[in-house]
DNA sequence: CCAGATTTGTTCGTATGTATC
DNA sequence: CGATACATACGAACAAATCTG
């Protein structure tokens, strides 16, 4: 595999790229059982200590889930327990958001000045920008302006582009952190016409930049929320 | 030691639980540095790679810090790092918001119906309340109603109730996860004293939960925030 | 600046326990 | 019950970072 020659990332890291290009290509499916700790250590040719390693490292990313006695699968980032990794308001009973998503405006662009800054783009790289409203037993509670770096989303077309999971699923991007600044601020006119609420009203603003497992930035998003009678839920360690 | 006896919780977790004990309890000082993992391990009669992980355990648990070539030392809860470790807000540049804070209203009573579900009491147990105020180059930012088990801090006084990272450390608690609920509301009265607004203005109600490393809910907190120009961040994986 | 000692980080190999089918 | 796969534990060796004389 000529892995850990010229090179001081350490191997467990490597094998774990390695790993991960093989489901971001989709050779490895997700919901699909991938060979067992012991096959891929002797494919690769680190020890079992190694791999095990790199698979650990793989489920705290959410790229994998192991099961003693049966072995270790694919995760799918549009399942239930990933959908709304990235989202985290939640109903006065805890539970998440779910509901129907629109998007509208999709049009490409030479990336701006705020949109080079958030999404660490450099001059002329070009930006795919759209709205998105999501809605909660058919009432909106947000709108969302989206900035997406058409290098990571080339060939976008209209379906699915409603949840950045999804989107980054079918394109081969795999999802690692996010980071959300919350604030308060008034309501822009678009806005209050779609979520049906006063000129100027106060309201959540929801400042979001996706990023890879490689720290690139995928998704800037600007939401503008009515958060009432919900809560967003952010946890700490 | 004895560990592994009449015990089916992982080894690893057994050593480390004993080793939190003593940076509980005061043995182990914040800032110094505790023996090296061959004589630690030596001491448990554990391996060394059991020795590793139960260390890199409360790497993560913000207990300890590692150094490659010096040594493996205690972790201060109030040190810059981990001060603001559960203050998530943030000035205009990203800088965590340092200032004074005021405490209040210091007294003890039995837990009510709220305090007995967010603080997971059963009864007749006793709680601390007080309010805070918490400022941002001497401005009051945000009003706060705490509320603490009493069985985990006995014999309160008013120093340094402050924080409630300081307060865990002076009565040996250490702090695992906490979560908050993040929300929009009218300010009250009394807060809107404080804060120095207008009465039903606008407000961002941060409702958090801060657990001890063991899961147990440690302390209760309702801030009522003028959060503008500042914001909070959410970090996601 | 260097050589050597110390300490954590990485890698290997092996054995045994536990969960699942 | 046996076979399979992940989880835990042990032991050893070398590399990399740090400090000291």
């Amino acid at each position: 595999m000529a892995l850990h020659s010229f090179s001081t990332r350490p191997l467990y890291l490597q094998v774990r790229d390695k790993l991960a290009e093989r489901i971001a290509a989709g050779q490895w499916k997700p919901g699909k059982f991938i060979p067992n700790e012991s096959d891929l250590a002797r494919e690769f040719g680190v020890s079992l200590g190694t791999m095990r390693r790199a698979l650990d490292f793989m489920q705290e990313e959410h790229l994998i889930a192991r099961r003693p006695g049966r072995g270790t699968f694919v995760n799918d980032p549009a399942s239930d327990g990933l959908l709304n990794r990235f989202s985290k308001i939640c109903d006065a009973d805890g539970k998440p958001l779910i509901g129907r998503v629109e998007t509208t405006n999709l049009i490409e662009g030479r990336a701006n000045k705020a949109e080079c800054l958030r999404l660490q783009l450099s001059g002329q790289d070009a930006v795919w920008r759209m709205c998105r409203t999501r809605f909660y037993k058919e009432q909106a509670f947000m709108h969302e302006e989206v900035f997406l770096p058409a290098k990571l989303f080339p060939n976008m077309d209209d379906r699915s582009t409603n949840r950045i999971v999804a989107l980054a699923q079918q394109h081969g991007v795999l999802l690692g952190e996010a980071h959300e600044r919350i604030s308060m601020g008034e309501v822009s006119p678009q806005a209050a016409e779609t979520l049906d609420i006063g000129k100027g009203s106060p309201i959540i603003l929801l400042d979001r930049v996706v990023h890879t497992i490689n720290g690139q930035p995928a998704e800037w998003r600007v939401g503008q929320c009515r958060l009432a009678p919900n809560y967003y839920l952010a946890d700490m360690r």
